[in-house]
DNA sequence: AATGAATGAGAATTCATTCAT
DNA sequence: TATGAATGAATTCTCATTCAT
C-alpha cells in the first residue's frame, strides 16, 4: 500500500509541431488524455513548459478554467499564443497537464513518507497531515485542485476520477490495515472513510483556499481533523 | 440556534416581460442575485419557470454548465430558447435559480426538522442524515450541487459562498451547543468541525453522484459518517 | 402649381387582424409600402391609432428609430405589444406611417396658404416660414423628419425619396415661376435653388432640435433665410 | 481663423489583439470616440485596416448601417469576421471610424486650401467648392456623411455633433470675417448662414448621391449655390 | 379588439486554434 | 522553435412578430 495511487503514466508531452488538425476536435474526442508526446528539451524547452504551467496554476486559480483566455495564460508566462500549442494540444490539455504535473509531485513524495510510519492510524495522520501541507504550500495549487478541476465536468469525469479514485484506494488500504490489526474499529467501510476523510480535507482546505488562506492555518487545522478521524476510528 | 442559516428571501421569480428591466441589470449590478420578480405567468404559462429549472439541472448534471447550450435547456424543457430568457436574466442565473431554488427547499426542510431533535448529537446526527439524504431523492440535484456550482468561479465567489459559510455556521453552532452542554469535546475548533463535516458528506456524494449512484446507499453512508464524527468528538 | 406636392393616397390602414403571415417578410419586400387598409374605426379604435403614432414620435425621436423597441412604443402608447399590429403592419411601417401622417397635415396646411400669396418671392418666403414654423411647434416632430427618417435606408430610398422629390418640385415651381415673372434671376436652376433651400432649412432645423431648441429661434431663423436667398434669386 | 476646426488628433489606429485592452471598453466610456491605438500590423497586415474601411464604406452606403451586417463588410474586405474586430472594437466603431478617417481627410485638405484666398467671399466659395468637389470624388462617402452617419443617434449625438459644430464655426468665422471687413451684410446671423449653407450643400449633395449621381453634376452645383448666398449676402 | 406570453430567426462578438513568416 | 495575425465556428441573447385566449 506504498505504491503510488496514481499512475506515473504520461510523463511525456507533445513535442512542437505533432500538432496535426485537431480543431475543435475536442468536442467528440472520448478520451481527452491520449496525448503525442515527445522528448522536448533540446536546448531548454522544457523551462517554457514549466514556465506556461506555471502562469496556468495562477490564472486558472484566479478565473477558474472557462473564464481564462489561452492569451491570459500566454501573457502570463511571457510567451506567444501559439508557443502554448508547442508544448499542450490544447486548453484542456493544460488542465490536465497541470493536475498531473502537481499531483504527481504530491503523490510520489507521500509515497516516499509513508513507509516511515509504522501503524496504520501514523500513517492516516501522515496523510491527512501531507495533503494539507503540501496544499497549502501553494494556495494557488490548492485551489486548482479543489475548485477549477471541477469545471470541466468531461476531465472530472473522464481523466480525474480514475486517479481520484486510486488515490482513494492508497487511503482506504491504510484504513484496512488498520482494521486488520485491530487498531480500527471494524464496523466501518474502509472506503467511505476514505472517501469522508479525503472530502473533509478537501472542504477544509477549500474554505481556506476561497477565505483568507492565512499562512499556518491548514496546516494547524491538519492536526484536529486528524484527530477527529483518529478517536472516530478508535475501536 | 434552531432558526435557519439560509435566509428564505427570494421566494418570488421574474414574470415573463419582466424584460427592459432585468435587461443586462446584472452587468453594473453588486450582488447578481437581486432580482426583480412578480407573480409567475397567470394564464398557463405558471409551470414555465419550473419545467425550465427542472430541464436545467438534468441538462446540467449531464454536461456540465459551460458544455451546456442554452438551446439544449430550451429543448429539454420543451419550450424556445427565447423563452427562457423571459424567465431568467442569462444563463449564469439559470444556475444561481436554481441552486436557490433547490437549496432554499433544502433547507427550509432542515429548519423544521431540527427542533424535534433534543441534544446536540442527535441534531449533528439529523444534519448528516438530511443532507445524505435529501442528495440522494435527487441524483442530479446533488451534482449540481456538488459539481456544477463550481465551475462558475464568479457564482462560487459571490453567490454561493456566503450562503454556504451561513450553512457551516449552523453546524457549527450545533458544535457549539454540544461543547458547552459537554456533550462534546472542548478541543475542536467549532467551525473546523463543521468544514470537515460538510467536506466529508460533500466527499461522500459526490462520489457517489460520480459514480453508480445505488439508491440508498448514501442512506446507509450517512450512518457511519455520522457515527464516526460523533465518536471522534466524544468528551 | 397649388396643388400639393405629395399624393394623398394613402389615407387607409390595415384593419387588425388583416395581417399574413408578414413575418420577417420585410426583409425581401421590394416595396414596403403597400399596405391593406380599412375604415378603422368603430366605437373609436382610431384614438388607439392616434395614440400609437404620437408615441412613436416621442420615442423615435428620443431614441431613433433602430434603438426603440417595439414594445417601448406600445407601453408609451398605453397598449400592449401586439395591438401594434392591429394598426400597423410592422415597425417600419409605423414609421411610413408617422411620416405621412405628419407630412400630409403639413403639405395640405401648405396647400391652403400658398393662394394666399400672389407674387413667387412672397409664396417662397411663406414656404421658407411654415416650413421651420411647423416644425418648431413640435420639436419632436422635427426631430423624425430630420434625422429619424434617415435611418431606414430602405424608407428613404423607397418611400420617402418621392414624396420629398415632389415637394421639391413644388419649390422648383415657385422658383421657375418666379423666374418666367422676372422677380428671379433665371441664371441658376430652379431645381438646385429648391434643394438647397429645402437643405438650408433642413440644416437650421437639425441644428436646432438637436441643440437646445429654443423657442422662437426657429421662427426668427425663417425670416432671415428667406431674406438670403430671395436677395440671392434677386435678378 | 484659418485654422482648422477639427482636431487632427486620433490619427492612430488600434493594431491587432489590443483585445482585452478594448473589449467591452466602449460600454463605460464617457466619450466612445478614445481608443487604444498602435501601430498598425507589421508583416503585412498594414492595409487590412483600411480595406476594411473602404469596404465599409461601399457597404454601409448601399444598405445603411443597421442593415448592414458585420459578415458583409468582411466579406467585402477579402476577411474573416474576426478580423474585423482585430482593428475596430465595434460595429459602431467602425461607423465613427470611417467618418473621422474620412472627414480627417478632408478637412486637412480645407485646411491647406483656404489660406490661399485672400477675401471672405473667395473663401466662402471656396469651401462650398470644395465640399461638394470632394464628396464627388466620392460617391459613396457622400452617402455615409450625408445619410448613414445620421443612422446611429447615438454616434450622432455624441461623436458627430462636436465635430459638426466645430466644422460649421469655421464656416461662420468666415462670415463673420466678412461682415467686420464690410464684404458681407451684416443683418445676419453668422451662425445661421453657416448652418443654412451647410444645409444647402448637404441637401444638394443628398439628392445627388440618392439620385443619379451624374459626374460633374455636383461640381456645377456648387457654383450657383455659391452664387446664390454670395448674392444673398452683399451688403 | 386587445392582450402579452411565446416564439425563433438572426446578429454581433468571442476566442481556441492555425499557419505563414 | 517562436510568433501573433488571421480565422471562422459557435454561442448567447434580442426583439419583431404571432396567436391562443
Amino acid at each position: 500500500m506504498t505504491e503510488s495511487s496514481f499512475s506515473s503514466a504520461r510523463a511525456k508531452r507533445p513535442s512542437p509541431r505533432a500538432r496535426g488538425t485537431a480543431k475543435r476536435a475536442a468536442r467528440s474526442e472520448g478520451a481527452a488524455h491520449t496525448r503525442v508526446t515527445t522528448e522536448p528539451g533540446r536546448k531548454r524547452g522544457g523551462d517554457k513548459r514549466e514556465r506556461i504551467l506555471s502562469a496556468a496554476v495562477r490564472v486558472f486559480a484566479k478565473n477558474g478554467f472557462y473564464a481564462t483566455r489561452v492569451s491570459e495564460v500566454a501573457k502570463a508566462a511571457g510567451v506567444a499564443d501559439g508557443t502554448i500549442y508547442l508544448y499542450f494540444k490544447s486548453k484542456e490539455d493544460l488542465l490536465v497537464s497541470l493536475f498531473e504535473s502537481r499531483v504527481e509531485k504530491l503523490l510520489s513524495f507521500m509515497k516516499g513518507e509513508l513507509p516511515k510510519h509504522a501503524t496504520a492510524p501514523e500513517r492516516l495522520r501522515a496523510v491527512i497531515e501531507m495533503q494539507l501541507g503540501l496544499l497549502e504550500g501553494e494556495r494557488d495549487l490548492a485551489e486548482v485542485v479543489t475548485v477549477i478541476l471541477r469545471q470541466s465536468t468531461k476531465l472530472m469525469k473522464e481523466y480525474a476520477h480514475p486517479r481520484f479514485l486510486a488515490y482513494l484506494d492508497s487511503i482506504a488500504r491504510i484504513i484496512q490495515d488498520g482494521q486488520a490489526s485491530g487498531e480500527f474499529r471494524r464496523d466501518v467501510s474502509p472506503h467511505l472513510v476514505a472517501r469522508a476523510a479525503f472530502g473533509a480535507l478537501d472542504g477544509v482546505a477549500l474554505t481556506w483556499a476561497l477565505g483568507r488562506a492565512e499562512q499556518g492555518a491548514l496546516r494547524r487545522s491538519a492536526g484536529q481533523v486528524a484527530d477527529l478521524f483518529l478517536r472516530g476510528l478508535r475501536p
